[in-house]
DNA sequence: TAAAAAAGTTAGCCATGACTAACAAATTAA
DNA sequence: TTAATTTGTTAGTCATGGCTAACTTTTTTA
């Protein structure tokens, strides 16, 4: 039998699934992910998403239980590795090769992931000699499917007083990284939080020598390492 | 008004057909084309292509009467290059900076001419130094969507004793590209025609110090400049 | 020029992947 | 622990873009 190894004849629909639950299972390190949720963060509805999750579990691709949580199986997580991998490589391109700035990268990276071809992909790699970080400061995993998922600790999390690195953000939107941008900060810019206002939960910080005050949405979407 | 002069909004299928239609009416400049011509040239039924034709029609890319030739709008035409742009200089990309070889291309290039973004390509140009010919010698367009159709001489059409250089070939079939670099006919290859049998019209040519015999079919996607 | 062949069209079907509306199960709160 | 709310499921609809089969128009050819 000629075993082929993922001809991967998925629809860019099914792909769309398996990495959106590949992020909310793992990225997100949710403990549950049901359907109403995958189907939110999708933007579709409920019906599509069960619709669709049927489909991936005669694929084999997805495990759950008339009306239990979400979970992918290894071929599953496998194929949201490589979307992922396709994803953050293009972006990677895009930024250092193409002139394309923070927040322009993600809205083509999401077409070019689906771009079906092993070698492409490899080649785009080594034609980059193999970078390790994405432009938005994520991990690119590897042709074999390596991928260590960085527990995130999210600026939102800190306490008054604590400074951390900024070390990656959130992609997915475009008015979000032009913020990011437009206030001054970067990728390694040094972080003091100054203040959490308890009744909004907003979040006075410093940095490069300037201070602002950001929303607790705003501090969700950035990930920092404690210094 | 926000005249957004082409924001593209056609699917994958609408785009096919614009460029085959494109390929059939002006790089083969055909005198009439069909339906039936353009079904089998996208290897769908007749039914499916006289279907997508009265939409492209109701979205004014294409003209025609019933029972009448196809035709392309100005519009129709536009998009056409500009997906023919999109494929050629992403086959020189693929070609010169990422290892794939002469019949590798194609199939890449075709899902990659369906990405949408003005300056993902126009970047991409801009990188590559504003290449003017693919690796399979043919013209790439520019953005300003300038495409000059250079009236193409087929080998088949040459006759005893002519001599010409190669100066592309049809980009369609991997096996029959494969053949031509195992010849080792290459671009700018000068050629002589030995001998046209009449028979089978298979044509015996010489080139590089070797001499090898071809068929019709092989001579058809044999472009040339007569010296 | 009439019959045969080819080309084009129409009707009706299918799969995919969206959707809404209605309903069922599970969870949370009173 | 029952009621309310949230979550999940099902049934049925729609658009897209394929298909086959049957039919019509045009073109060819005998």
């Amino acid at each position: 039998m000629t075993n082929k190894l993922n001809l991967n004849n998925l629809t860019k629909s099914e792909e769309d699934y398996l990495k959106a639950l590949f992020q909310l299972l793992v990225e997100d390190n949710s403990v549950k992910v049901g359907n109403n949720q995958l189907a939110e963060y999708l933007k579709v509805s409920p019906a599509s998403t069960n619709n669709m999750i049927k489909k991936l579990k005669t694929k084999n691709y997805v495990v759950s239980e008339k009306y239990g949580k979400l979970e992918l199986t290894d071929e599953g997580s496998a194929i949201a590795v490589r979307l992922i991998r396709k994803h953050r490589l293009w972006e990677t391109f895009l930024y250092n090769y193409l002139n394309f700035s923070w927040d322009e990268v993600h809205e083509v990276a999401e077409q070019l992931e689906h771009i079906k071809s092993y070698k492409l992909i490899d080649e785009l790699d080594r034609f980059m000699d193999f970078p390790e970080k994405d432009p938005h400061g994520e991990l690119i995993p590897t042709s074999k499917g390596e991928y260590k998922v960085v527990p995130k600790i999210t600026l939102s999390s800190l306490e008054e007083g604590a400074i951390c690195q900024l070390i990656s953000v959130n992609d997915g939107s475009v008015n979000f990284l032009r913020f990011v941008s437009e206030i001054g900060l970067a990728l390694s810019s040094e972080i003091k939080v100054l203040e959490v206002r308890e009744f909004d939960k907003s979040i006075r910080i410093q940095f490069n020598d300037s201070i602002e005050t950001v929303t607790r949405k705003f501090a969700d979407n950035v990930f920092v390492k404690v210094l």
